[in-house]
DNA sequence: AATTTATGTCAGTCATGTTGACATATCTTG
DNA sequence: CAAGATATGTCAACATGACTGACATAAATT
């Protein structure tokens, strides 16, 4: 009983099945993806969560050991950017990543002020595990569609993120504007 | 100064470009697509966040207007189930949004413990100025697409969904088998 | 030598999640 | 009808991960 009151259309009433979703008219609003966008995310992030419990560890340990182990070296400016949270927040969970010696600070090279961060091979197996998960579920996802639609999937992605003010990590990313390798 | 190392291969030593994305071999991680989720769920949800504060709202709050606009008469426990929180969480942001008009409660007609939720239409115009916000972005991503190519990212978001318990919300837009929500 | 920069830290606050306990109204069942 | 189950609401305490503001230190730059 109360089943749902689709007088809003809400639903794609005009569903199609998952193939044939109807590209919607001018002006109209994309509640097929946005929804989609928003479960899709959800299932995605809470493969890595259950996992993190065992260790203790929150989402914000996750994509810190994510980047650092991604791009060996990266200095804390650069991950206050690429996590878009202030120092004092990054602090905490750096500080027990440190501590519990998934990750290891070396002074810089040229500037001796710089922390460069690296991942320990501790950090490398909890970052590959948590990995594995959510490849899989990407690997499930594009079983099925064809080279042309990863493709497309992929420039989908791409298409959404901001490219003003482009952070380090991004910059790698996107191959720094005209340095894109055979666009 | 300071740039990143690329020692472990981040950000596709072997990349060719947006359109060229190499399938990875068997067992590889995707490194590719988990990042570019990463970013591109961050500058989504980044538009609504900033329209959000002029509200002294948060991202909850977005949440639950939202479902409830998208799905007129949704339960509360309903609602439970699509976010994924408890109820005492839940409560707080939807007593804010009723308080502040932006939602009403009706007593199910079948059922009159049960409040089923709607939008007036001060809500309404929340959740489709943010949506239009989300759209221009999905639109813009999506311009140079054809449509094989939106069919497939269509596919794609759908497929990293979990389909095992699905709430009342993921049954409408799978239209899993027996239309009707029935129990 | 003075200033700026990169980083770290202390202290307090806020938003949003959690668990546990309990209240109330209503529906279902024996 | 009485008893129990269900849907919702609420109180209290707590955890996580954000935030602002202030200040400290070392090292680079001017």
């Amino acid at each position: 009983m109360t089943d749902i009151n689709f007088s809003r259309g809400a639903a794609n009433p005009d569903s199609q099945g998952a193939e044939g979703v109807p590209a919607p008219r001018a002006g109209e609003l994309r509640w097929d993806i946005i929804e989609l966008l928003f479960f899709a995310y959800r299932d995605f992030v809470g493969d890595a969560d259950h996992e993190l419990e065992a260790f203790g560890f929150g989402r914000a340990h996750h994509r810190v050991m994510h980047f650092v182990y991604r791009y060996p070296g990266l200095k804390v400016a650069d991950l206050l950017d690429v996590l878009r949270i202030t120092k004092q927040s990054l602090g905490r969970v750096l500080k027990q990543l440190l501590d519990e010696g998934y990750i290891v600070q070396k002074t810089g090279n040229n500037d001796r002020r710089q922390r460069l961060l690296y991942a320990t091979p501790k950090g490398e197996a909890l970052v590959a595990k948590l990995a594995g998960l959510q490849t899989d579920r990407i690997t499930r996802a594009l079983r099925d569609i064809n080279p042309e639609g990863v493709a497309a999937i992929s420039q989908f992605l791409r298409a959404m993120i901001d490219r003003d003010d482009p952070d380090k990590v991004l910059e790698a990313i996107f191959g720094t504007g005209s340095k894109k390798p055979r666009e």
